[in-house]
DNA sequence: ACAATTGTGAAATATTTTTCACACACGGAT
DNA sequence: ATCCGTGTGTGAAAAATATTTCACAATTGT
């Protein structure tokens, strides 16, 4: 086992005096294209560096390690750990609070869920979702589950400035067959579905799907099973230290649908955001100011 | 061996409908911190999944590769030629899209609303607030406004869980003085509150605080009027690149709250629970798995 | 109840790593 | 020129690990 403070190229680069001449050749192989070659069987390291088996044993141990396996396991020990810090990980969210507080634990756990939830997103998808969400001439369901009908609001208030012509629907509910009776070819159902996955909105896809209706599944990294009949489907990280799982991947990738949506037809949806704000005034339910 | 156009990890994002339960957990393992995971030993890799090694062994083989060391050889040659190509700049959350793009413009703009709502969060006020809300003695109201009754509901369904006593008010309903009635001294009101501000929320905290009730607040950066009346107020940035104002925030401090909670009386939270699944297997509204 | 999936335990293979002993090359010193 | 010590490669064997594959039992969804 190697030391902690720098890397291990930092650390090859330091011992390159203390390295005889086919040591030092093959140390510079391993940093020429760095980590991989030193990732791979030691036979093919000493191949590729032109230099004798047992002389990467040598080397390997000569740099503190008890073997090349070790070496190895350093080396994607550290792989890993650059992967995962693209901006922020050793930031305390809450600077008052110690780092063991909930607030940094689970700001932390969220924030990397957010990281590999849009990692993995295919902006291709993402950009359909938004046109098929935003085309007015096919009525767009929104539906929602037992936790997710909040989400499922939260998507239709906001469509609802953007567009007419679209319903929420809670599969909870016994009502929803009847909404469906309307539903024609082409039609957009926006259809969330965490676990634990609800049969009422399995079965309210198959009809939709059966329908002709097109599919936009929002769901967790473990996928609904609806999303065998989604035209788009967008899984989010959900998986926080607590009882219950999270919502707020899903939550930003809806607001970031919102946005991308207002902005595909941003002349009508100003339009009627000018109308409501005249009705707002008018029944005063808000304050102007402060 | 398999094909080039794509990458290793698109082209197992390609194949996870193929895949079996066990597969893809495992094949969800691996791209969770990708590429190093699967560098390592098959029995590492199958421990870190949770599946057995045979399942290891059948997957890389679907997958199209002629055994483990084959799949390790193709990611060593992609993260030698990842590396090798200059552009490797990680400043965008959805690599796949331009850095441009609303997914990473969106995603930049809330990552820097939580780092500035929990920069400023005082821990004590947070714990304060978490205690209040895990006191079954009191009564507890969660009130929301017209866009924040989503959140409230939100918190209003895991609060259901951990403990009873609660009501959730909307201050855009016409009912809501109704609840007031039994409003007693020492009840916790829960209020939502961004701009623009509502006149029914703040006259609803007015009457609650006249009967001695304590109120913690949940609001932008710009604090509600009603933040005079609150016992605790946790401020919340909002701004994001869109005509509305952004919730996830303050979702991130609700669940973190709804966590620290849950921790605070656990054995009653856990009852209540098992209790609740074991409902719901009574009444088959879930499904088991997949 | 049936079919498909998965884990278990283990054996058989295959590969990799480690370690030898020894020969050879090289540079510097006698 | 010869000798010596260091460093290095060779070839191979031994040891350690890894991989592949079985048969079978358990589980689970249909």
């Amino acid at each position: 086992m190697a030391e902690a403070a720098q890397t291990i190229s930092d650390h090859i680069h330091s011992m390159l005096d203390d390295l005889t001449r086919a040591e030092r050749q093959l140390a510079l192989s391993v940093l020429e294209n760095y980590p991989a070659s030193g990732l791979g069987p030691l036979t093919a390291l000493a191949k590729d560096a032109d230099v004798s088996v047992p002389t990467v044993a040598r080397m390997v141990q000569k740099l503190g390690y008890s073997g090349y396996p070790d070496f190895q396991a350093a080396l994607r020990e550290e792989l890993r750990a650059k992967v995962k810090t693209p901006i922020a990980k050793h930031d305390t969210w809450a600077e008052a609070a110690p780092s063991g507080h909930i607030l940094n634990r689970f700001t932390d756990a969220v924030i990397d869920n957010i990281r590999l939830t849009l990692g993995q997103i295919d902006p291709k998808a993402f950009d359909h979702a938004c046109e098929l969400m935003a085309d007015q001439d096919h009525h767009l369901y929104i539906v929602g589950g037992r936790i997710t009908h909040t989400l499922a609001e939260y998507l239709f208030l906001h469509m609802q400035v953007i567009r007419p012509n679209l319903t929420h629907v809670q599969s909870t509910s016994n009502t929803w067959p009847h909404y469906l009776l309307n539903a024609q070819e082409g039609d957009i159902f926006v259809i969330f579905d965490v676990r634990r996955y609800e049969n009422n909105t399995l079965k309210l896809a198959e009809l939709a799907h059966a329908r002709g209706a097109k599919i936009i599944l929002m769901t967790d990294q473990w996928r609904s099973p609806v999303h065998q009949l989604a035209t788009v489907c967008l899984s989010n990280r959900i998986v926080v230290p607590s009882a219950w799982d999270s919502a707020t991947t899903m939550l930003l990738l809806l607001e970031t649908m919102i946005s991308a949506i207002q902005t595909l037809n941003w002349s009508p949806t100003k339009a009627r955001i000018e109308a409501l704000e005249d009705m707002f005034d008018q029944t005063k339910l808000f304050r102007k100011f402060t």
